[in-house]
DNA sequence: TGTACATCAGTGAACGCGCGTTCACTGATGTAC
DNA sequence: TGTACATCAGTGAACGCGCGTTCACTGATGTAC
């Protein structure tokens, strides 16, 4: 059954961390660690990523991919992409985490560039539903990232209170709301 | 000169732990490197904080009473109340990676529950100069925590584009104030 | 259809390293009398 | 003012561990002819 080659040893890698930095977070993954989860022995994951930074470096540019997608396909409208950003981090933490912690992986690489600027353009798409005045200020494409990516941070780091329940893209619904509603009631 | 005793050594590993955090992030303090910036072998820290833990935890309650005091000092108006949140994380990078990475300490000893309690309702006595409509909705203080937790959390990540420039509380006023603006202009 | 051979993925032993924690100890401090 | 003694902070050797990386290797695959 079990034959010399793995067959698909880099997506399993690549699952296997996923696994391991939910159960324990990003600074705690080790190659060993996904070599085991593998079925594989220690020394096989050098053959697909180099390093334990390539590796890492492959699963951020996976998770800007996503989330491009998963904001790409919420739009048009700001307040969709917006809780979609919150469903990506709940949904994906791991490759959130790694995404977002740049010391761990090679953060200049010209893939994962080009898969940020993607994700970035998928955001910045988004703010053609916003109201001329708010996005003349010119921080319109700041605030809004910065209240998905705290309400997601927030989220993931289990610092908000219970009463927001377990649904993080239904909670953060009416918090990103807040920005830019314009009162209309 | 040196003497067997150190004199003030809790206070002297957790200045090490942050300014080691500053350098290489949290997950990558250890017990040994702290002992050696202090001067001290290596077996010291046990008697001050126990294990590791115990001495993170310390860190982290240092850091939601310095966050308290912080914003205590800036209200009563929310916008003030959160550039000084977004002043504080840039301030105190250590503490405020440590603060919110529950994995790494005891977060749930009663000192650390009761300094966060602190910091929480600094945070939420801002809230009285918020215009009515918006408190009312339940939302407000999730959307306030998150804008500016999301801005600090990008900031420090080295996320947000070179334009935003170098002073992390001055870049987030504008930001903040569109949260709360009901465009009176 | 069959054979030779190059390529490449995975193996397993070995390396050196830094870590957290334990332990019996020693030096300094301060208190009782 | 002086002495005995308890307390406590810091020492240094030792432990066992998991890690990343290297290396010569071997087994499987697939291509040329």
């Amino acid at each position: 059954m079990s034959s010399y080659h793995h067959g698909d040893l880099r997506r399993a890698l690549l699952a296997a961390a996923v696994e391991a930095i939910e159960e324990a977070g990003a600074s705690a993954v080790s190659l060993r660690d996904l070599s085991r989860r593998s079925g594989v022995s220690h020394a096989a994951p050098q053959h697909h990523f180099g390093d334990k930074a390539g590796l890492l470096t492959a699963l951020a540019v996976q998770g800007y991919e996503l989330l491009a997608d998963a904001l790409t396909q919420a739009g048009p409208d700001l307040l969709d992409v917006g809780v979609a950003y919150v469903r990506f981090a709940a949904e994906h933490r791991a490759h959130f985490e790694v995404m977002f912690a740049p010391n761990l992986y090679h953060a200049d690489a010209d893939e994962v560039v080009a898969a940020r600027e993607l994700a970035a353009k998928a955001l910045q798409a988004g703010l053609q539903s916003v109201s001329v005045h708010k996005r003349q200020s010119g921080s319109a494409s700041l605030a809004a990232w910065s209240i998905v990516h705290g309400f997601a941070t927030l989220w993931l780091a289990g610092a908000l209170p219970p009463r927001v329940g377990d649904d993080a893209a239904a909670a953060a619904r009416p918090v990103i709301q807040l920005l830019f509603d314009r009162h209309q009631q």
